[in-house]
DNA sequence: GTAATAGTGTCTATCAGACACTATTCA
DNA sequence: TGAATAGTGTCTGATAGACACTATTAC
């Protein structure tokens, strides 16, 4: 039988990150540039591999490839999946752990460096990025963008798209943006407050040249709340 | 930087399998004995290494796996996670890429052989094994099992741990016992119509002392139903 | 005042769940 | 006929969504 000591029957393991942002035309990825092979010069989900003797654990490397590219330390984070295979990568059997993340696009500097020779936001289109990707990171994403667009429909998670203090119109825009289509103001605040998962900021105001728009924040930092379901 | 070439740097990859069957005191899980160490005598999920030159990917890994374990060709299989770290494991820095699976009891062989003496049924508490386990199999398990018990609440999942033919009561009654309610008899009978994923087997009944129950089967196999959720 | 958006109240068509009823078999 | 379970029908209280209304600012 096989044993974890033959080195060659391990399989190569790399973390991919897919870093939502919303920008005013809709949903954006953040790519790589890849400086070396394979697949050099093609854009990529930025990644890495897991140092053993630095990383904790999975979530640990993931994070320190997110603060690498991005600088932001704590945003949400969720594991998409593992995806592996013998011919994804030249290089030879190969998982990509693969986690997603939402930032706020303001909080966000980008980072060059490693073997990517530069990093950019790229829109995302009806089901994965506009341009082709490296190795299978075109399906990749495309369960990540899948798994996000489920998740609208029944938790709070877009919220983590927005900066930390947010009117209720923008946070129902950002669902209406989403899920690309309108929803009613008066149904859409009855079943945020019904989950009270923010509050508002007092005396925090958004103004404009029209009524001022109370702020609200998250409540607890990291908490996703699920809207209730049925069976 | 690191490079995958580097094979000191490469975590010991795993594939671990929580298969699930109902048995008439609720749910169970198998489990294999270890005959080897590190934790030579504990209970575990079966599992084994990735064969970089047999499996085609990582599901098929997995199903190999089942197969060794079982002898079930193809039950209702999905990927639960990845779980990494440096301590899990004695020997280094590993990752356990989990499955899980849903079988009806009837259906499974036990196969003893490889590095695990024997395999057996386990129950499952609120959480996990009642008993202690290997590694952070304790950990993985209650993933499993939280998943599946969430997606008893809006999915037609739990089909998979009945036989080919069922009848709408045995049906009911498999929610009902993994949910711990009881369910409405016509309420659920809509539900369960609504989303169309099962049929009358033409003329077969299950017959007692008593009127017959008309025999159902799924619809397509591997398809999962989601019911309707809100915002 | 007007324009613009924030924020709240009301009304109704729909429907999930409670419950009762009928149907069909065995003994 | 009675016991047991299958399967269907009905009624009602709750509520999601449509829509209209009031509130508060800049100009």
């Amino acid at each position: 039988m096989n044993s974890p000591d033959d080195l060659h029957q391990r399989p190569i393991v790399s973390v991919d990150l897919a870093i939502f942002a919303l920008a005013p035309d809709g949903l954006e990825v953040l790519l790589a540039q890849r400086g070396a092979e394979p697949f050099a010069g093609s854009w990529a989900l930025p990644g890495g591999w897991i140092h053993v003797d630095e990383d904790r654990d999975l979530e640990a490397a993931a994070q320190r490839v997110l603060r690498d590219k991005t600088g932001v330390a704590a945003p949400y984070f969720e594991q998409v999946g593992v995806f592996g295979d013998a011919a994804r990568d030249p290089r030879g059997w190969s998982l990509s752990v693969t986690y997603m993340a939402l930032i706020a696009k303001e909080a966000v500097t980008l980072m060059h460096g490693g073997n990517a020779t530069g990093a950019a936001w790229h829109p995302i289109g009806s089901d994965t990025a506009t341009i082709p990707l490296a190795f299978d990171h075109a399906a990749i994403l495309k369960a990540a963008v899948t798994r996000l667009r489920n998740k609208v429909e029944y938790t709070t998670l877009p919220v983590h798209l927005l900066p930390e203090a947010f009117t209720l119109s923008e946070l129902q825009a950002v669902y209406e943006r989403l899920l690309g289509r309108l929803l009613d103001k008066s149904a859409f605040r009855k079943r945020i407050a019904e989950v009270d998962f923010i509050e508002p900021i007092a005396g925090e105001m958004r103004r404009a040249s029209n009524r001022p728009a109370q702020l609200y924040r998250l409540k607890q930092a990291r908490s996703t709340v699920f809207f209730d379901r049925t069976i």
